[in-house]
RNA sequence: GGCCCCGUCGUCUAGCGGCCUAGGACUCUGCCUUCUCAAGGCAGCUACGAGGGUUCGAAUCCCUUCGGGGCUACCA
């Protein structure tokens, strides 16, 4: 790897909306190009046609740019290296798959599909390690000919030579890989279309890339990988450095699954998870700064952040940890910044349409809730009361508030209040605790919940008296005198 | 089955031969604070998968074993 510079990719294959595991490996890639000053480059690897579509393929660059993963290299801001779709560079495979034909490293083969499963299928039972057995290997003319008459179609194979493959992993140490259990495996199809197997490798090459730094799961193809870079005439010194990141599980079982925690990122966007906060959390998993240091932002992320330091480990999501960030990261908002990510919320939940006088209101209520919510989506629900026209008391919490203990209290408010001259929250609460709880020398939490609900319509609020101040004279008064009614 | 990877509290982790009667965070429990809910503060519960070595000394090194996972496609 010598001292050029860093190159890493992120290269998912959109076959579905990009999931927090694939998050975290780019995530990871991110910042590893940002740490060491090199290049992100982002490429859609969209060989397999059919299960990938152009939906996923925005949705992939949509959600990188949500989280503030900007790449250097790639869709929408070019790069010389282009074009960064696989799709559109199926040229190049197939000049790559010709000269590896006509060297001899690859060969074309004629087997049906059913005749590989035939073979596998004895391979199991036979307890032999199951992969392609070599009959195309070394085909005689008369025998190529033979196979074309029939019509068959042919696949191109790459030739695995004897051997075995060992390459440093950064984050495994040294791997190695016996020939024995890699068998020859297809680069383009019987179609003409490449395969993952050619298209990756060709593409690292081609695009300069130092580092790959990509999921455990692809561990064992890289031998195959390696054996591209070979027939392509790469010397080793130039071949990319590997690193493969471990897993990130579900709570439960394995892969992570919308049983624990959905998998898709989209759902924690309409949540309303900050991406700083996936962000922060992602990079908790399977790497650690050390020092006890959990709360850290991007910045200091690219700063940290080192390869030698992910581990080798699965971990497993936790969505309970994921909130607690979350809930720290509104914390650390400014009021400005809270209420850019409050607006969608409130305005989709149709709380509010978007005046300016709603958005005052909006950024004066704002602070009483950022210390009481863990997610946006939050927010509609806790600030309704202050905007809702036709007010009603929730249905489980009236029976609160008609007591007559209830009714004294309200009646006894409606009194104090009506004569303030003053709505400040202070003043609120200074005629309410002198009235209610010195003179009637009620306990608070009985006097104040009734006027929660009677105001509020809940039992659960933000702070009583900053919300009636927000809410207005007019409106409590009028609040109340409806729940009296009740 | 074969090949490969992995194994510290429930979870994420610190630890890289003595600082460990194993630290932090999340969760959970209790308490304090309190107008609800939170936030905050304090306290508590709980871990080196097992068995052998090496060593004066092991969570840290070696071996075995058990357990988990990945791959084994004309998917990636």
């Amino acid at each position: 790897m010598s001292t050029k510079a860093v190159k890493v990719r992120f290269a998912p294959s959109p076959t579905g909306d990009l999931h927090v595991g694939n998050i975290r490996t780019a995530l990871f890639d991110w910042a590893y190009a940002r740490h060491t000053g090199g290049v992100f480059l982002f490429r859609i690897e969209d060989t397999d046609t059919v299960r990938v579509t152009d939906e996923y393929i925005q949705a992939a660059i949509e959600t990188l740019k949500w989280l503030g993963l900007d790449w250097d290299e790639g869709p929408e801001v070019g790069g010389d290296h282009g074009p960064y779709l696989q799709s559109q560079r199926l040229d190049i495979y197939a000049e790559y798959a010709q000269k590896f034909l006509d060297q001899k490293d690859a060969y074309h083969c004629y087997c049906s599909p059913d005749e590989l499963e035939a073979v596998r299928e004895a391979q199991r039972k036979a307890n032999v390690a199951p992969g392609y057995n070599g009959h195309c290997r070394d085909l005689s003319q008369t025998q190529i000919d033979a196979y074309k008459a029939e019509g068959r179609g042919a696949v191109v194979r790459m030739r695995m030579p004897d051997g075995s493959t060992t390459f440093t992993d950064l984050i495994r140490g040294d791997v190695s890989f016996d020939h024995n259990f890699v068998p020859d495996f297809v680069l383009v199809r019987a179609d003409g279309s490449p395969l993952y197997t050619l298209a990756v490798a060709v593409d690292d090459i081609l695009m300069k890339v130092t580092h790959v730094l990509r999921g455990e799961d692809l561990l064992s193809s890289t031998p195959r990988q390696i054996r591209v870079y070979q027939a392509m005439g790469v010397a080793p010194a130039d071949y990319p450095v590997f690193a493969h990141l471990p897993f990130v599980m579900g709570t439960d079982n394995a892969k992570l699954s919308k049983r624990n925690g959905e998998a898709s990122i989209a759902w924690y966007r309409d949540m309303g998870f900050l991406p700083e906060a996936i962000c922060n959390y992602l990079a908790l998993l399977g790497w650690s700064p050390g020092d006890d240091v959990e709360n850290i932002t991007m910045k200091e992320l690219t700063q940290m952040f080192t390869v030698e330091k992910v581990h080798s480990s699965p971990a497993r999501f936790d969505m309970k940890k994921l909130e607690a960030i979350n809930g720290d990261k509104i914390r650390a908002l400014t009021i400005d910044e809270f209420l850019k990510w409050s607006l969608p919320f409130l305005i989709k939940a149709n709380v509010i349409q978007g005046s300016s006088q709603e958005i005052e209101l909006v950024k004066k209520a704002l602070p009483l809730i950022q210390e009481r919510i863990i997610v946006l989506s939050e927010v509609p629900k806790m600030l309704k009361f202050l905007f809702i026209s036709n007010f009603e008391v929730d249905a489980d919490s009236v029976s609160k508030i008609t007591d007559s203990g209830s009714k004294e209290i309200l009646k006894r408010s409606i009194k104090e209040l009506e004569g303030l001259l003053q709505w400040s929250h202070e003043n609120i609460e200074a005629a309410l605790r002198a009235s209610l709880i010195e003179e009637l020398g009620l306990k608070p939490r009985i006097a104040f919940t009734a006027l929660r609900i009677a105001t509020t319509g809940s039992v659960i609020s933000p702070p009583l008296f900053e919300s009636m101040e927000l809410l207005g004279k007019e409106a409590c008064l009028s609040r109340i005198s409806t729940a009296l009614a009740l």
